[in-house]
DNA sequence: TCAAAAGTGTTAGTATTACACCCATGT
DNA sequence: ACATGGGTGTAATACTAACACTTTTGA
């Protein structure tokens, strides 16, 4: 293969070779002549791990609800992976962007205006789909707390409770390196459904090359590579809500700060000390003259945010 | 169409039909009916933003070496934007892995071991290449210092000194939401060539919606949307230098700790004070018996990387 | 002797952590 | 009265930023 073939737009890859002699073609000629159909394409489609917070009453009235965070799944019907669970996804059109795509199926699936779309990870092993070569692009959704209703007629859908535990975090020094292995445990819940998923993360450094990769260790109820898509929305919503402030894109346009340090309590997976808590927030937040007096306790104010970005 | 159509394989685009009839198909029978030619589909390539550090004599014997980051783009040869400069990219074969294309863009144009990979963003605006449908996935890249040399044959590869610069950040309120504008200028140089780009980040929040977007404002010299990659590229190194400790990879494996934060305040753009700094980062090094003693002043004590993932 | 950089110490201010305490409400 | 959560104060500690100073070398 000569050199210049090889050059042509951009350099090509070696299976799907790209058969053109474009050189001394204006760019007018250049598009007329170029055929995309000419080359073996995978197909793209966009995942979407879609997560809001619920409030559930508990029995006891003097106490407070309860917080869950939830992540809408589908029942797939077809192969493969029948029967098993997968996030709500969609091959892209020729005429959408990327992001359009994404928006298009929040749109199909939910019914209320999704807070908070961000892009999270292109997902392109060659094997992850069995049928032919997918690659998924996956989105972090975020709907606003009270926004759990479907569409009617989407019986596949459902939304679980999602927690996600450190398992095992070990560290190993070998002769060639370093090596980090963190487990985490995935527990899905609805009503009729109860399933649990292990995902491994591993950072290895050998010979001075990093390497960052997940891998499934356990799960027969979600479908494809969905597990680690999971996984990873989780990770990353831990990071947006220390750093970028995202909890208030799962938060009504009022709110305690209890049920604020709730939701990062969910999401962080630990216990926070209120004193603390309010402490750092306090300029993120404002005092309206609303109250919460229901409860059979001291009225709590309502809050709503200010500086979100800063 | 029936609901029964629309839900085949995941749900469909409204672009690129899926004509196939699955129900009551085994999964070896759907196999062999489905054909991935019948639909079409987006072209998938993988883009790299490939940096390292290198060190330039100063005239002075007395003073240390000046340090510059470093990308490397790629003259274009044909259409379209034919001789502007690109990042190295090339389409995603159809038997390999995302990453695997983007270690193979990097054995192709460089002659030395990559220490740090990883995914930056998958860009998928449907007008981002003039020709025909492609979505393009980047990668960011990191050299040790002193791995300059390219493979003889590639002429069209440059190395550009690269700065970036916060040129304004506005936030304002309006009546329906927030918004945020950062404009960042992006400097080039190289023997021959010298230029300039623009590139504003906006976020925007209204009626409870985040929307984070990126936009080029002046640029006459980079190829497609990659100043906008390459703007991204460098706002996640400034990230992952702080908190997930990647400076380790652009380093050889000894160094003194002035080229250390020579190399941090590079990517941050910013002047640290040495004491403060040798404190921050005197758990993630040890000491060697070796000096660096060239120089006309006190020799300075090499260290080598411990700890690098704590 | 001097320029240049290596390397260390001190202090003030700020942020983080853990805990203790009082307040307001409906039952 | 009391269970429950709302809301605040304090003290110990750790971290950060800014600056000043001493040491070592080759020219």
């Amino acid at each position: 293969m000569s050199k210049k073939q090889e050059d042509t737009i951009r350099s090509k890859s070696p299976k799907s070779p790209l058969p053109i002699q474009e050189d001394l073609l204006t760019e007018k000629e250049f598009l007329e002549q170029y055929r995309s159909s000419d080359y073996e394409k995978p197909s793209v489609t966009v995942d979407i791990a879609l997560f809001t917070v619920d409030e559930e009453a508990s029995g006891n009235h003097r106490k407070n609800e309860e917080k869950k965070l939830k992540l809408l799944l589908m029942r797939r019907e077809h192969h493969p992976f029948k029967e098993r669970w997968a996030l709500p996804g969609s091959f892209v059109g020729m005429e959408e962007d990327l992001e359009d795509a994404a928006r298009r199926i929040m749109k199909e699936k939910t019914a209320v205006p999704t807070a908070y779309l961000d892009q999270l990870y292109a997902w392109g092993e060659k094997e992850r789909d069995p049928r032919l070569r997918i690659i998924s692009v996956s989105y972090l959704a975020l709907l606003r707390q009270g926004c759990l209703s479907l569409p009617g007629d989407k019986a596949s859908l459902c939304w679980f409770d999602i927690d996600m535990k450190r398992l095992s975090n070990s560290s190993s020094h070998t002769d060639r390196g370093e090596e980090i292995r963190q487990v985490d445990v995935l527990c899905f819940t609805c009503e009729k459904n109860s399933f649990e998923v292990h995902v491994e993360t591993r950072i290895i450094l050998e010979e001075g090359i990093v390497r960052r990769s997940m891998h499934i260790l356990k799960d027969e109820y979600l479908a494809f590579d969905h597990a680690k898509i999971i996984a990873h929305a989780l990770q990353r919503l831990r990071q947006r809500i220390e750093y970028d402030n995202i909890a208030f894109c799962l938060m009504p346009e009022e709110f305690t700060l209890t049920q604020l340090q709730q939701v990062y309590e969910l999401i962080l997976d630990q216990k926070l000390l209120k004193a603390n808590f309010r402490r750092k927030i306090a300029s993120m937040v404002e005092e309206t003259d609303n109250y919460k007096k229901d409860a059979a306790h001291r009225p709590s104010r309502l809050y709503r945010f200010v500086n979100r970005f800063s």
